[in-house]
DNA sequence: AATTACATGTGAATTGCTTCACAAGAAATA
DNA sequence: TATTTCTTGTGAAGCAATTCACATGTAATT
């Protein structure tokens, strides 16, 4: 094992999603056909300094040009790289719900390389019914077809109820990423990692910040 | 102006998504029918240390008993009062395409005090039509119909393209807090807050994980 | 009533993250 | 070619968040 690969580990939750919104806006900015752009320009549009943008990108390479900036292309192409969506996920969403089946149209998914390639629910008039070109799928054999589809993250979006048993499900499947929507805490093996996504939360932090007069305003 | 006033706005971010938390793991301890619970127990079961948990309650008074633990609903409530979730907040939904139609059947924000009660769209087609018992409104009429309503707050689902209209006209009526879905970076006033739902995000962190073998696993 | 066990609340220590500040280097200009 | 301008990359400093460790206090037990 070479210390380049432990240094890997030593970065942060932050940085990691600061890297998701330069991936983001350098996407807008080519689009825009800038052909460069400087940490100053990248830190205004994501309110941020530059010093931070800059030691955000140390931590994997120096991609920059003294006097210039970064060329716009080829920094979103290392950033890709670096967050691993310069190739396409295949996912499953378990749960053929109202969220469930919002996300399944969700283009900003596709448009990162996440795409949906299967569903899975277990009421009897959802089973065999199409979202989006998708026959959705008995959860009797998830694990089977998680397999066979070479499934590698799944999108949870079941009633919390029953959302431990779903995951131990997706868990035996092999799968080692899971987003979950349901607002429990599950449990999974030390292998494999799960993220939450809570809604509430965010709302939750509007009404502290309205009630308390917060500060740190328009983060995130 | 009391030195009082001032302490809450150091108050940091993560605080308040763990007060979140805790909040939502106290009610189902209620439920469990646990009269009592320790910062040793609350913190197992958010994977967080004890320590974390008394720091974070400290910030806005003792709620504990020593010794003993706190009393579930009691802190429960005060947690609620800290978040300003002990009341019902009045929400507008503006863009009724798949995510926003799905977050108005979303319990969990009914469950938490947060009550969509006005829907907004531009889609001649779905102006009219009915989701939850209420009726879609022409997004011409935004600005009278949210000061009309009480709305306080504003759930964004609209296409990245316009969002941008869309919160300067939500801002024009009046709101001070909003929620946006769309991935784009959006500009409001100082006095406004605004938070951002990205979802691609979490699903990057996963990519970005699995490819790195990142160790803080499990996390959020 | 005294003792033991337990758990809070909080300064202090530690760890981690962000910002500063500047040397180094590249491009543009003269 | 020399000079000026601009911007990166990064140690060091500063700041913020987390964890430690223990004095303080309550409840349960004998």
């Amino acid at each position: 094992m070479t210390t380049d690969t432990n240094l890997k580990k030593r970065i942060s939750e932050s940085t990691i999603h600061r890297l998701s919104m330069y991936f983001r806006t350098l996407s807008l900015l080519e689009k825009e056909g800038f052909d460069t752009v400087s940490s100053k320009e990248l830190a205004k549009r994501e309110k941020l300094t530059p010093a931070q943008v800059r030691k955000d990108l140390s931590f994997f390479g120096s991609f920059g040009t003294r006097g210039l900036g970064y060329d716009v292309g080829e920094l979103k192409g290392k950033i890709a790289e670096i967050l691993g969506i310069n190739r396409v996920w295949r996912i499953a969403v378990v749960g053929i719900g109202n969220i469930g089946s919002a996300l399944v149209s969700y283009k900003e998914f596709t448009r990162q390389g996440f795409h949906i390639v299967k569903l899975f629910d277990n009421d009897q008039r959802k089973i065999g019914s199409n979202h989006k070109g998708i026959t959705v799928s008995d959860i009797q054999n998830l694990e089977k077809e998680i397999r066979d589809a070479n499934i590698e993250m799944v999108i949870l979006t079941v009633p919390a109820t029953v959302a431990q048993y779903m995951v131990d499900d997706v868990v035996r499947a092999g799968v080692k990423a899971i987003l979950n929507f349901a607002p429990i805490n599950l449990k999974v093996p030390p292998d494999v990692y799960l993220r939450n996504e809570n809604m509430s939360m965010e709302l939750e932090y509007l009404s502290f910040a309205i009630m308390n007069n917060h500060t740190p305003k328009n983060v995130r």
